[in-house]
RNA sequence: GCGGGCGUGGCGGAAAUGGUAGACGCGCGGGACUCAAAAUCCCGUUCCUUCACUGGAGUGUGAGUUCGAGUCUCACCGCCCGCACCA
């Protein structure tokens, strides 16, 4: 039996494509316009499982849309600044771009051995100058509208490398190389105003109707909009007064201390004089700048002594403490705690003895003994022990504080925002420059548009300690451009979010002479489809999201929102093996199935032990390299196990088993255009007259399942699409009779047709086999046959008292009665009955009737 | 710590709007073909009970709403993702 030769009609059909330019995009006012967009790869050495997923999830929708009539544009390219390049250079003493392009040369190869449909002639890189230029313009213009500034922030140092830390280099508080205690610096760095358009990027997440609601959700509350409380503290001794945000105004009878955070100027200015808060805030910083780190620290205060006196209560004073769990970056840096109902300040409270005094009375609850536990009280209820606030609801109760701390000028009400603006200074080599001098005399001074671009130096030294173009003997130096005399450029490069925010935009006219040309942005975006992981549902989207307002408010372009449609797909898991006594991880090659079914390593025979599914990941030897699967069953088995079993969105399970099943289906499909069962009839026959009992059902099926594919594909439910296709290839299998010839051909092009996006180079092969000289890539999509869709009977459910006795076939629509006695009339149903009165029938059409006695 | 999500057979997963739980696939069991194997094909496969019919249980756990709950509500358990300098 002659089987399929994947490795040959891959690389055919590839060839032919690309001669025939198949996928070449251009702009057509006739035809609708489809943008899909895979987020870029960053250029790490190979393709992972991860791409593979993502790839073949844009290349099917593209295919697909193609194949619906849309002018699809489907582009490829590489997110090529980056830290791992500096690290292989460091490492592996390799020069950041050529490391990079060997990279992206490697992945290129790979991605095409995959058959997506990509218009190449498109590709951009970023870390070329021809695109980073363009950025840097925008910055320009950015700093012209306002949108960027320099302001003093927080970064991870390492004193040994002399260098800033990610906060992925800092673990347990230490350099990931040199293991030296991390400390926080300040530095004067750029940012972008992404807060001008914090109410504008929330309203509108409402309008993103095919971006997924939980993305929506996890973008709200990181914008984080709230409406609270700027209030003042009188501070007892002390002439200035300590500002705080409160959302809780209510609870201010409540206040049994303020906290301040670390590096609050007041906490500063008051370690100079006391060594024990010196001491305190230098603990603090060695937290590192990460949120999760400093959240999850245990709650530590320090007693600076100043007393802040309640703005109501006459005599109260709260004691000021410096707190480890405040965050200078948020509100005023500053708190009142109110331990009765906020669970932080109540476990702060309870570790330094302060009061906790409820005054929020829960609806239920008994005013005389009511206290606090072990947990705050944060829901509504009456006010207590609050003097003019007694009795009053904690909505009324904040307006009455806002009120009255306003007319004392001692407080006015104010919206916040989680969200902070976007820091974009790296103090990296492997990124874009950003296009500023500093002069002596003129401060900073913008890069004439017609010196752009800042190139990056090729001769950096990569492994001295500290910030490499920083190094450079001559690099920085310059002359001014606003005096002439001379200056230094600016040595941070941009944050390498910065190139994702805008590469969608420029994949739209590649090779302009500008960022993109209007025309073409008009035409192509918003963005239809986007489809990448959903790890990047906060910081990657938000920031574009920014961007493109951000250039729409500098004329480059009219729409808001980059990204109409958004799939996030989940990741790729695997199972683990460790060694049954060390507990090493082991490398899925290195097992092997014993006889008795155990698994043991595959050259020592020593048991292992085998873990449970999780992400593929290095350190837990648990990858599996997609090139080895694409060589060994091609591109076409990779692309139908990535699509099937698992739904788009969920995480899925890499295994050896289901590559299998995959490839098994492969080759009979193929097989069944190969050698088909029945004689087929010439490519274009017309239908004849009448057909077999067993020719109609296929024929009807044939359309059911074009209809239920389209649909399933329209929703992203890719694996039940596959499921149907596979349910009309069982169907069609059964049929051999010489009489079946024409629903037979019917069968095979319709699921050529619709695996199509799917496998594409198989589909092609039967396509072709079939009799056919068109090509399937530009074919267009089966219409299924409206008037074979419906049935005319159907099997409806029978229940008594809910549970399932029978079923009857009725004609569709059958009125209730008959409906009512036909199910009365089961065997079965009457013996459940047993005699009893019936009391009701429900009978819902078409689906169920529930008999309830 | 905060924010978001997920949980259905031995496994991956199906089940618009609450209406026949388990489509499709994997695995497993049995059979056919073969000297044998591979490949392929056919039958079966939620669990318990039964020769079979039948009956009972069942969607992480516990409650609730409903004629009817995988789906809605509340509480809990487990796992995963993000937290602003990884991309």
């Amino acid at each position: 039996m002659e089987r399929y030769n994947f490795k040959e009609a891959e690389v055919k059909w590839q060839t032919v494509w690309e001669e025939r330019r198949c996928f070449a995009a251009s702009e057509d006012a006739d035809r609708p316009k489809y943008y899909v967009l895979e987020m870029f790869p960053y250029p790490s050495g190979r393709i992972h499982m991860g791409h593979v997923r993502n790839y073949t999830l844009g290349d099917l929708v593209a295919r697909y849309k193609r194949a619906r009539g849309f002018n699809v544009l489907h582009p490829m390219g590489w997110d090529a600044f980056g830290l791992p390049a500096e690290n292989a250079a460091k490492e592996n003493k390799v020069h950041p771009a050529a490391w990079t392009h060997d990279n992206i040369d490697t992945m290129r190869q790979q991605l095409k051995s995959m058959g997506l449909s990509y218009d190449w002639a498109r590709e951009v890189t970023t870390c070329d100058p021809e695109y980073y230029r363009h950025e840097q313009k925008m910055f320009l213009d950015f700093l012209e509208h306002g949108l960027a500034y320099r302001k003093e922030s927080w970064v991870n140092w390492d004193p040994v490398e002399k260098t800033v830390l990610a906060n992925e280099q800092v673990i347990d508080g230490r350099g990931w190389r040199s293991g030296a205690p991390v400390e926080k610096r300040q530095l004067a760095q750029w940012f972008l105003r992404i807060t001008a358009f914090a109410d504008d990027l929330l309203e509108t997440l409402e309008s993103l109707e095919r971006w997924p609601g939980r993305v929506r959700l996890m973008q709200e509350k990181w914008i984080g909009r709230s409406q609270g409380l700027r209030m003042f503290f009188a501070l007892k001794g002390r002439g200035d007064r300590l500002e705080v945000y409160t959302t809780r105004a209510d609870t201010i009878f409540g206040a049994t201390f303020c906290a301040i955070a670390a590096n609050h100027p007041l906490a500063l200015e008051l370690a100079e004089g006391d060594a024990d808060l010196a001491a305190f805030v230098a603990e603090c910083n060695r937290l590192g700048t990460s949120e999760a780190a400093i959240k999850t620290a245990g709650k530590e205060g320090y007693d600076t002594g100043l007393r802040a006196l309640h703005p109501f209560a006459r005599g109260r004073e709260l004691p000021v403490f410096v707190a480890n769990f405040v965050l200078m970056e948020y509100g005023a840096g500053a708190i009142f705690g109110c331990p009765a109902h906020d669970q932080r300040d109540l476990e702060f409270a309870r570790r330094y003895g302060l009061d906790v005094v409820p005054v929020v009375l829960p609806p239920d609850a008994d005013a005389a003994s009511y206290a606090i536990g072990d947990e705050a009280y944060l829901d509504d209820g009456s006010v207590i022990n609050s003097d003019f606030l007694n009795g009053l609801s904690v909505e009324e109760a904040k307006a009455e504080v806002a009120h009255r701390l306003n007319a004392a000028g001692a407080g006015k009400p104010a919206v916040i925002y989680r969200l902070r603006d976007w820091g974009v200074s790296r103090q990296r080599y492997w990124g874009c420059p950003i296009p500023v001098v500093h002069c002596a005399d003129c401060g900073i001074v913008p890069v004439p548009e017609a010196d752009l671009p800042v190139r990056l130096p090729g001769d950096a030294d990569l492994e001295a300690p500290g910030n490499p173009l920083e190094n450079h003997p001559t690099w920085a130096q310059v002359d001014c451009p606003g005096c002439g005399k001379p200056a230094r450029r600016e040595t941070d490069t941009f944050d390498t979010f910065f190139e994702s925010s805008w590469y969608f935009a420029r994949f739209c006219s590649p090779r302009a002479d500008t960022a993109f040309l209007r025309d073409s942005v008009d035409y192509w975006l918003p963005v239809d489809q986007y489809i990448g992981g959903i790890e990047h549902a906060v910081l990657h989207l938000l920031y574009s999201r920014f961007f493109t307002r951000a250039l729409k408010q500098c004329g480059y372009l009219g729409i808001k929102e980059p990204f109409a449609g958004l799939l996030t797909q989940g990741m790729i898991c695997h199972e683990t093996y460790r060694d049954a006594d060390g507990g090493k991880w082991l490398y899925p090659e290195d097992v092997i199935g014993a006889q008795d079914g155990s698994l043991v390593h595959a050259t020592t025979g020593a048991p292992v032990t085998v873990g449970r599914s999780e992400k593929m990941s290095k350190s837990r030897n648990n990858v599996v390299d997609p090139q080895a699967i694409i060589d060994a069953y091609g591109a076409d088995t990779a692309r139908l196990f990535m699509l099937s079993d698992s739904p788009p969105d969920r995480d899925l399970d890499w295994t050896d088993a289901g590559i299998d099943g995959a490839w098994r289906y492969v080759n009979r499909l193929w097989r069944m255009v190969a050698e088909p069962k029945a004689a087929l009839v010439a490519v274009g026959s017309p239908m004849p007259g009448d057909l077999s009992p067993a020719a109609g059902t296929a024929h009807r099926a044939i359309h059911k399942t074009i209809a239920n594919v389209s649909a399933d594909l329209d929703k992203f439910h890719f694996n039940k699409a596959v499921a149907r296709v596979r349910e009309l290839t069982n169907l069609l299998e059964d049929l051999d009779g010489a009489e079946d010839g024409w629903v037979l051909r019917e069968g095979l092009e319709t699921v050529a047709r619709l695996i199509g996006p799917m496998m594409p180079h198989l589909a092609e092969e039967m396509w072709q086999r079939l009799g056919h000289e068109t090509l399937l890539a530009e074919t267009s999509w089966p219409e299924a046959d409206e008037s074979l869709l419906e049935e005319d009977t159907v099997t409806v459910a029978v229940q008594v008292n809910g549970k399932l006795r029978g079923t009857v076939r009725l004609p569709k629509d059958s009125d209730r009665e008959s409906a009512t006695s036909a199910a009365l009339d089961l065997d079965n149903v009457v013996k459940a009955v047993g005699g009893r009165p019936v009391r009701k029938v429900i009978v819902v059409p078409n689906r169920i009737i529930n008999v309830v006695v």
